[in-house]
DNA sequence: GTAAAAACTTAGTGAACACTAAGTTATTTC
DNA sequence: GAAATAACTTAGTGTTCACTAAGTTTTTAC
């Protein structure tokens, strides 16, 4: 009858397997730049035979932004009922991680902004993804508020938003020239936010 | 003999036109998912015609980049031996002029963003741009601190950088969600890296 | 061993792509 | 009016593209 269940974890491994290689003609040529073509010869695989797992160039596209999010969550394990500062710290840890992985930033970088177009396959994607993170940074910058670990005079949504900003700008320069300390930059970015008990919270 | 004088406003009126059209075509889809008939319609040109007066379409897109900059220094006139004071209210100008003309904004963060792959018609463009405006900043910022307007632990090349990509990222943002204050998160930026004579200086 | 399904491949389709070659038209100089 | 040139157009080239249809191979259940 069927196939037999020991080959759902071979066909998780291929996919994963094309994945893998999307993931790198993506996050260099975009989507609209990259082509399926190129990921089968990384597979080593026909055009055909990806689209026997992905059921369209778009659909592989949302697989490798999802596939990319899943990797970034187990890094910097960020929750929603989370602690300031443990965000804080979190996002030091992504940003490490990060540079050791420019291939993850590469593929923010290039298709959210192919992204801002609204008829891109995933314009809808970034759009929530812009809100949660945001959401998930006011909430956390709400809590070093609160704890008097933040400068008075701050909003902490729009403290969210910058700094979110700043670190998406950050990572651009940084593909284009790596000769700086992006972790030290986003340091300063909570030296110049943080009060001196919250400088101190995070130990910065 | 060769055609007059005369004809060479038209000939430029209308590379003009062909530049605007590019503009339009490479600002929502970037220079990769862009194409050269896009632009002859919108022009009510042949693609042909178009390249008569753009040898590739890689020369358009160049073009098109240096059009955006001459644009831009128009409305704010940065110049390398500009005082601080100056640069910061102009950079509040600019703001000011993109968030009333969003094609300048989506071209930049798209055709940017493309251009970090090495093998991109306009990655050397950005590469020298970027430098570019760091030393500009940083000058910019170099005076400030002389001036005693910058709060005293800050690295004007660290600020310099940090605005940049504050500015970068909070105008992707922006372009996926505009209900909220562009020029008044760049402030704030200022509000937190500016002494209290450096704030009164700028007049936030 | 047979049925069934997954995991492919080959071969193609029609569209879009940047770019070229060769010609046409309009305008102006001399 | 002849020569020259700019500003095009039409028609094509070869390539690449995402995607499909139809078949083949492999694997296992029963």
């Amino acid at each position: 009858m069927a196939r037999p269940k020991g080959d759902a974890a071979v066909t998780e491994a291929r996919k994963l397997q094309i994945l893998q290689a999307a993931f790198e003609v993506f996050s260099s040529r975009g989507f609209r730049g990259g082509s399926l073509a190129q990921v089968a010869e990384l597979v080593q695989i026909s055009e055909a035979g990806i689209l026997h797992h992905f059921k369209s160039k778009s659909a592989l596209l949302i697989a490798v932004l999802e596939y990319r999010d899943q990797i970034t969550q187990e890094v910097a394990h960020i929750t929603e009922q989370m602690q300031g500062v443990e965000f804080v710290n979190g996002w030091f840890d992504l940003i490490d991680f990060n540079v050791s992985h420019p291939g993850i930033v590469e593929l923010y970088c290039i298709v959210s902004a192919e992204a801002t177009a609204d008829d891109h396959p995933a314009h809808e994607f970034f759009k929530n993804r812009y809100e949660y993170v945001i959401r998930l940074s006011a909430a956390a910058m709400q809590d070093l508020a609160n704890r008097g670990y933040l400068l008075k005079n701050l909003d902490p949504t729009d403290v969210a938003r910058s700094l979110i900003a700043l670190s998406d700008g950050l990572q651009v320069q940084w593909l284009l020239d790596r000769k700086w300390d992006m972790l030290e930059e986003h340091k300063n970015f909570f030296r110049a936010t943080l009060s001196k008990s919250g400088i101190k919270a995070v130990k910065l």
